[in-house]
DNA sequence: ACCTGAACACCGTTCAAGT
DNA sequence: ACCTGAACACCGTTCAAGT
């Protein structure tokens, strides 16, 4: 008994998202990532559970996909560097992206990244019992608009003026902070 | 020839719609809006073309399930019960809500909402040259509160805690108008 | 330990046939 | 004109069997 294992969670997340990416998340079917990995369908249970765990998976690796800004780095930066990355994430995998909607803000994987934010408001001044409620309006003023922009809300809209809208919306949000911390 | 008709396009739309609320989008096939009509799912065809556009006609009927406030309103009561009333569709439907990122704001029945904000901002004062980029980001901060409430995405958080959320948001919208007023 | 083949219930969709 | 029956390719999932 024994034998080399030809695929891994890992493996079959990869390959999941490479679907996803190139077939939109109705493209994603357990056959469709067999095949991309030259196995039957039937060998994606061992390692994944089910669909359900596989979607998880996927949503999980867009939380991991980018890195959070150096600690050293003054609030603001540590901010907007993580709106971007958020924002670049929805663009590299659009069809996955709507999926963080569904996903508890308190799971680990988000909390990785709700910490970061935590931290950078306090740093800004954000007074202790404001600092949850404040995370909780960035976030959603962000993921709103990337969301929008990978789903295709925008339209064809030229990529210059989506920019500029996504400036206007940073500074929205240094506003609501400046409030915040009065 | 000629026959009475036993389903039409509204009482199809009417039935997927029952179908998501009850069992989510997933649940949505046409096999289960076809029971729920005593009909077989072919049926189904000939009114709403395939499921692509049966659920094209699904997202339309949330954009036309509340009514538009009364122009002889003041613009800041206007715009907050669009707000309210687009957050209590989100609560309603949650399993279809997710479908208006897809939706390019351009459609008609998006229009016919855009074009209420259009005239508030304007009413507000809000320069004609930054009408249509305003209304883009507060339409972003509302739908991406509505979506993340209706996905769950704000956990099991009290109802309360949730609506002082809500409000919270309204001054920030509040405040991202009288900027663009001067 | 890991993968496969056969099997099942379900899905979207078509097309010719019935009323 | 509108609905149905039969049929097809595809989907998620199980379970026993192979290496």
């Amino acid at each position: 008994m024994g034998r080399p294992a030809k695929i891994d969670r890992a493996t079959v997340l990869d390959a999941s998202l490479a679907v996803a990416d190139e077939r939109g998340l109705d493209g994603v079917t357990m056959q469709a990532v067999a095949e991309r990995l030259d196995v039957t369908p039937m060998a994606l249970y061992r390692h994944v559970g089910d669909k359900a765990a596989l979607l998880d998976g996927l949503v999980e690796r867009l939380l991991t996909d980018f890195p959070l800004p150096d600690r050293s780095l003054p609030w603001a930066e540590r901010l907007g560097e993580i709106g971007r990355s958020v924002r670049a994430t929805a663009r590299r995998h659009p069809g996955v992206f709507v999926l963080l909607f569904r996903l508890p803000a308190t799971t680990p994987v988000a909390r990785r990244v709700r910490d970061a934010v935590y931290d950078a408001l306090r740093e800004a001044g954000v007074p202790e019992e404001e600092v949850a409620r404040t995370e909780r309006l960035v976030s959603t003023i962000v993921l709103g608009f990337a969301a929008s922009e990978a789903a295709g809300r925008f339209g064809k809209r030229p990529r210059r003026e989506i920019d500029a809208d996504y400036e206007r919306l940073e500074e929205v949000v240094a506003q609501l902070l400046a409030a915040s911390v009065r």
